[in-house]
DNA sequence: ACGACTCTGTGGACATGTCAACAAAGCCCG
DNA sequence: CGGGCTTTGTTGACATGTCCACAGAGTCGT
């Protein structure tokens, strides 16, 4: 591993664009969130799988899988969440390790003041600068990089 | 706002991927820098362009402008690096408001030790997954999406 | 000189994310 | 049954990131 081969120039620039580019739309869509929804984006990510949900009830379990999450990183943010006011929590009767986490209305409230201007915000930097094959080909690279890390993760 | 148009299944699919990706693969370099280097993707970011200049000196303004954070957020993590023992603080000759940031043997040591690996993991979970071509484009589509972020974000 | 404005960095308060240890409940196999 | 193993979620300590107000130094026009 010493000998480990350096990035080249056009190597370091895809490497730096994309870098810079992740970084920064991450910052252009938490702010987006918090001034129009007065959410943060950890927030809104747990909010779309639970409004999405029948009745807005999803499980600890379940809502770590669709965001992706580990679980101490989502049990604190439940509980802040349950704090403000967004989410409470409620037993779970099938299996009593199991936390059943559910939207109130002030949660749904907020995502629904959130999510018009998130959407608008993702088509103006992500999907209105990409033709539709340019979107197609762009599936298909980042699905293939997900791929190869997932393989290694439980591999 | 409330007539914003959705996305559909081909959209979230990419947009699903691209989420992913960006959190899947951020973590898995900063478990590898951690493990290997003994230092924080925060840290590593700051002693890339440190090892990289003369002496190892840079102001930070232009260590803010290399990596793209904000002035607080800089000065935080230039803070607790120097606690940590990887860089120090010297006053800026040139202008009284500045402030010179000198990367330490152990901080040259320390990006040492994690660059090697780093660059092997670059590689393995980014490039060595795409074909020349695909990096080609794949740099031309983030390259135009970072721009559009720019040029609203001084607009 | 001086006053208004800008540039640069700091610091406190707070939200978020990570790690490791823990506890309770389910599961499996003797 | 009963003892180990797995699954699920929590917690505390700590590192990181953001917002905002501030202070000192430079700049520019008068």
């Amino acid at each position: 591993m010493a000998g480990a081969r350096w990035l080249d120039e056009r190597e370091a620039r895809l490497w730096q664009a994309y870098r810079a580019l992740t970084r920064d739309l991450q910052r252009a869509f938490d702010r987006q969130l918090e001034r129009d929804g007065g959410v943060s984006g950890a927030d809104y990510a747990l909010l779309v799988p639970l409004s999405e949900a029948p009745d807005g009830v999803v499980r600890m379990r379940e809502l770590g899988r669709a965001v992706g999450w580990d679980r101490s990183r989502l049990s604190h943010q439940v509980r802040r969440m349950e704090t403000r006011g967004l989410v409470t929590r409620e037993e779970c009767v099938d299996d009593a390790r199991g936390l059943m986490v559910r939207l109130t209305p002030s949660g749904r409230a907020a995502i629904e003041a959130a999510a018009p201007e998130h959407v608008a915000t993702v088509r103006r930097y992500f999907f209105d600068q990409l033709s539709e094959p340019e979107q197609e080909t762009l599936t298909r690279l980042l699905e293939r990089l997900a791929g190869k890390l997932a393989a290694d993760a439980e591999g």
